[in-house]
DNA sequence: AGCACGCCGACT
DNA sequence: GTCGGCGTGCTC
C-alpha cells in the first residue's frame, strides 16, 4: 500500500510538527470494500492518534519522506475532507501570530477554531453543513436608504473605500461624530465593489454594543451577516464560523477572537474603539486583536479603519509620522447635538455627603425637575472595597490573595473580587470581638443606598457586573433605562460603552483621581479614554427646548490635573501628543519594545529565584533585563507571581532574542509555571 | 499541556 | 492487601 506522510501542527506546547501517514492508494474498509482514499490537501484537518488521546491536527504540508523511525510513525484516522481547507493566507496569519507572541503554530491555529470542529464528530460538521447549504444566502449587498454625510465623513469614507492596498486609516472623532456611519458606508462600497468582498468589524464586547448590530442588520437586510464572539454556544458559534469560511456571511461582525476567523474574502477589517483594553487577550495566548487585524490588513493588501475618540498612543504616533492616515470627524453628525460642558468640582472645597458634594447634587435636582436622566459613574462595584475595625485595626484582607474582601451588603457577603472567595459579613471583628466594623471607601451599592436616601422620589437604578450576573439581564437593564424607567442611573465601566441614552444630560464621576498616581503608566490614558466615554453618553440629542445643556461633572481632589484640563477642553490632541513627549523622553512605549517573563510559585522566592536565574541564562546583547520584581498583586488564589521585564529598542532584536531565551528556559527544566508576554499592557 | 507509568503512605 | 499521592518522561 502507498502512503504520503503529512505533516500535522498540534495543539501542544511543543514546538515542532508531527509526522503521520495517509493511504494514496485503494484500502479496504471496513466492510471489506475498496475504497481509495480522500487525497490530503494543506489547510486541512485531521484526525490523529496522539499518545493515548486522539487530537484534531492542521496538515501543514504533505511529503513522501519523513525522519521519523517506522515504529513511531502512525497513521491518520481521518481526513476532514467535508470541509474546504483552511487557505494559506490562514496560515499564514496563525503562523505570523505564532511567531510574534512565542508560541507553536498549533497553539495559535487549533484553538482559533470552533470546539466542535476540534472534539466533534464528522456527523455534526456534516449536519451543520447540511443547515447552511439550505439557507440560500440572498445577494443583495446593497445597503437599504443611507443617512447624507457631512462633509468630513463623506471624506473618510472616499478615503477609507477609494483607496487600494494596503491602507490603514485611523478615524478620529468624538462620540456622536459619526463613526459608525462611516463604518457602514464605507463598509457598503466595499461590498459592492466585489461579488464575494466580505467584511470584518471588530468591536470591544457586542453585549454592550447591540445597537451598533441593529444598525448593521437594518442596513444591510439583504445580506448574512455572522457574529462571533465568548458567550455564544458551541453549536451557533460552529454555524457562525463555517458562514463566513464558506464565504456565504459577507459582515462579521465579533470581538477580538473574530480576527483568526477564516475569511476567504475579507477585503476590509474595522476596528471600532480601537483603544479599548479589551482587544488584548489577557490570558492563553496574549494577542492584540488589533494589531493582527492591521497585520492581516497588509498581508492581504486591503484598507483597515481603526475607530476611536481616544486613540491609542501606538495608533496615534502611527498617525503622526504618517503611517496611518488620520482621518478627523470634528463636528457631531447627530441631530442638534453639541459636546456636553465638562467641569471639575473640586472636593477639597466641596466635602461630599454619602459621596456626593453639593453642585452635584444640585445639579441631579434640576435633571429630576426636568424629567431628564442622570449618570453616576463609579468603577468599583460593591458596598465597600473594604471593611476594618476601629478597636484594634483588623482590616478585611482576602487570605488567599493580595487584596481585600469587598462587602456586598445585599448578599451580606465579603468576597474577593480576584479568587472569588466569599464569606458572610462577620458581626464582629474576628480578633478583638469589637461589634462595631467600619465599612471603608464606597462602592455602587453604597452610593445606591445614599441616593436613595437624597432623592427619596426619584427613580435609582445600578448597573454593574452583580446587578446583571444573569445572561440576558444587562440588556433588559439597558432597555430600561431607555423606556425612561430610570431618573438615575448608577454603572461601572459597563455603561460607558456604547449606550446611547437619549434623555441623559448629567454625567458624574466619581472617585476617578487614583488613576492618576497609579503605578501603572497606562492608567491616565486609560482614565481619559473612560471618562471622555462616559461624557459620551450624555448630550447626543441635548437641547431641546427647554432643556439642561448636557454636563458632565468630575468630582475630584485635584482639579488642575492636565488631565482633567484636557478633558474639560475637549483637547485630547494636545493630551496625547503630550503623553507621547514623556513617552520617548522616558524611552516608554511606543518608542521601546517589551516583553515580560512572568512565573509562579507557592513561595514568592522559588518565583524570584527562577526570574534570576532567566535574567543571567542567555547572552543579551541591546536587550535590556531588569530586575525580577512580585507583582503588585504578588499573591491571587494563593499563587505568588513574579515579573520581569525585557525591553529594545529594536523589535528584531527582541524577537530574536525571545526565541533564543524561551528554548534556553524550555531547558532548565524549572517546575513553576512561567510564560512570556509580548508588548504587555500592564505592568 | 495532557496522560500514563511508577513507586511509597493511610484506608475498606 | 489496594486506592491514590504527584515525580518523570513521552507524544509522529
Amino acid at each position: 500500500m502507498e502512503h504520503c506522510i503529512l505533516k500535522v501542527a498540534l495543539d501542544t506546547p511543543l514546538d515542532r510538527f508531527f509526522d503521520y501517514r495517509w493511504p494514496t492508494s485503494a484500502i479496504t474498509n471496513a466492510e471489506g470494500e475498496q475504497v481509495v482514499p480522500a487525497l490530503p490537501q494543506i489547510g486541512q484537518l485531521v484526525l490523529l492518534p496522539f499518545g493515548s488521546q486522539q487530537l484534531m491536527g492542521l496538515i501543514v504540508a504533505i511529503s513522501d519522506h519523513t525522519d521519523v523511525p517506522e515504529a513511531k510513525l502512525k497513521d491518520a484516522l481521518e481526513l476532514r475532507s467535508q470541509l474546504p481547507g483552511l487557505s494559506e493566507e490562514w496560515i499564514a496569519l496563525c503562523r505570523f501570530a505564532a511567531d510574534y507572541y512565542q508560541r507553536p503554530l498549533g497553539e495559535v491555529a487549533l484553538p482559533a477554531l470552533p470546539r466542535n470542529l476540534r472534539v466533534g464528530k464528522a456527523g455534526t460538521l456534516e449536519r451543520n453543513l447540511k443547515k447552511l447549504a439550505k439557507l440560500v444566502p440572498a445577494l443583495d449587498a446593497n445597503p437599504n436608504p443611507e443617512p447624507p454625510l457631512n462633509p468630513a465623513q463623506q471624506a473618510a469614507v472616499d478615503a477609507i473605500a477609494g483607496a487600494p492596498g494596503f491602507a490603514p486609516s485611523l478615524l478620529y472623532g468624538v462620540t456622536g461624530s459619526g463613526k459608525t456611519e462611516v463604518y457602514l458606508q464605507a463598509a457598503a462600497k466595499i461590498l459592492a465593489q466585489a461579488a464575494q468582498a466580505q467584511v470584518l468589524i471588530l468591536v470591544p464586547e457586542i453585549n454592550l454594543t447591540p445597537q451598533l448590530e441593529n444598525n448593521i442588520r437594518k442596513r444591510f437586510s439583504g445580506i448574512q451577516i455572522a457574529t462571533l464572539h465568548s458567550g455564544m454556544a458551541e453549536g451557533e458559534r460552529l454555524q457562525h464560523w463555517l458562514a463566513a469560511h464558506l464565504g456565504q456571511a459577507r459582515i462579521i461582525l465579533g470581538t477580538r477572537l473574530a480576527i483568526l476567523a477564516s475569511l476567504p474574502h475579507l477585503k476590509m477589517i474595522v476596528i471600532d474603539e480601537e483603544h479599548d483594553p479589551s482587544y488584548k487577550q489577557q490570558e492563553g495566548l496574549r494577542y492584540s486583536a488589533r494589531d493582527l487585524a492591521v497585520w492581516r490588513a497588509h498581508q492581504l493588501a486591503i484598507p483597515v479603519v481603526l475607530g476611536s475618540a481616544t486613540p491609542s498612543l501606538e495608533s496615534w504616533q502611527h498617525a503622526k509620522v504618517g503611517r496611518y492616515r488620520k482621518l478627523e470627524l470634528r463636528e457631531r453628525a447627530v441631530k442638534d447635538a453639541v459636546l456636553p460642558v465638562v467641569r471639575v468640582i473640586n472636593q477639597e472645597h466641596e466635602k461630599p455627603k454619602d459621596g456626593l458634594t453639593t453642585p452635584l447634587i444640585n445639579a441631579i435636582h434640576r435633571r429630576l425637575e426636568k424629567g431628564e436622566q442622570s449618570l453616576l459613574f463609579l468603577n468599583r462595584r460593591g458596598y465597600s472595597p473594604v471593611i476594618a475595625c476601629d478597636a484594634c485595626g483588623w482590616i478585611s484582607d482576602c487570605t488567599r490573595c493580595t487584596a481585600h474582601l469587598v462587602m456586598h451588603k445585599l448578599e451580606n457577603k465579603l468576597r474577593c473580587h480576584h479568587c472569588g472567595y466569599e464569606q458572610r459579613i462577620p458581626r464582629h471583628c474576628p480578633t478583638c470581638g469589637n461589634i462595631d466594623l467600619q465599612p471603608l471607601g464606597r462602592g455602587t451599592q453604597r452610593l445606591e443606598e445614599g441616593l436613595k436616601l437624597i432623592f427619596p422620589e426619584a427613580r435609582v437604578f445600578r448597573i454593574d457586573a452583580d446587578s446583571t450576573r444573569l445572561k440576558g439581564s444587562a440588556a433588559a437593564a439597558f432597555d430600561t433605562v431607555h423606556r425612561g424607567e430610570v431618573d438615575i442611573l448608577i454603572g461601572t465601566q459597563m455603561v460607558a460603552k456604547g449606550h446611547d441614552f437619549k434623555n441623559l444630560t448629567l454625567v458624574g464621576a466619581l472617585n476617578p483621581d487614583s488613576a492618576l498616581f497609579s503605578q501603572d503608566y497606562r492608567a491616565s490614558e486609560r482614565l481619559f479614554a473612560q471618562l471622555m466615554q462616559v461624557a459620551g453618553r450624555a448630550g447626543r440629542a441635548a437641547q431641546k427646548q427647554g432643556g439642561n445643556i448636557s454636563e458632565v461633572l468630575i468630582q475630584t481632589r485635584y482639579p488642575d490635573h492636565p488631565l482633567y484640563h484636557a478633558l474639560m477642553a475637549h483637547d485630547y490632541d494636545r493630551f496625547a501628543n503630550d503623553l507621547l513627549d514623556e513617552r520617548q523622553q522616558a524611552c516608554m512605549p511606543p518608542f521601546m519594545y517589551q516583553a515580560l517573563l512572568r512565573a509562579e510559585a507557592k513561595e514568592l522566592q522559588s518565583a524570584l529565584d527562577f526570574l534570576h536565574q532567566a535574567a543571567n541564562c542567555c547572552a543579551h546583547v541591546g536587550i535590556t533585563i531588569h530586575e525580577p520584581i512580585p507583582m503588585s498583586m504578588t499573591r491571587v488564589a494563593n499563587v505568588d507571581r513574579a515579573q520581569l521585564l525585557v525591553e529594545s529598542v529594536s523589535r528584531p532584536a527582541l524577537q530574536a532574542f525571545l526565541k533564543e531565551w524561551i528554548a534556553t528556559l524550555r531547558g532548565l527544566k524549572s517546575r513553576l509555571k512561567w510564560g512570556v508576554e509580548i508588548d504587555p499592557v500592564d505592568i
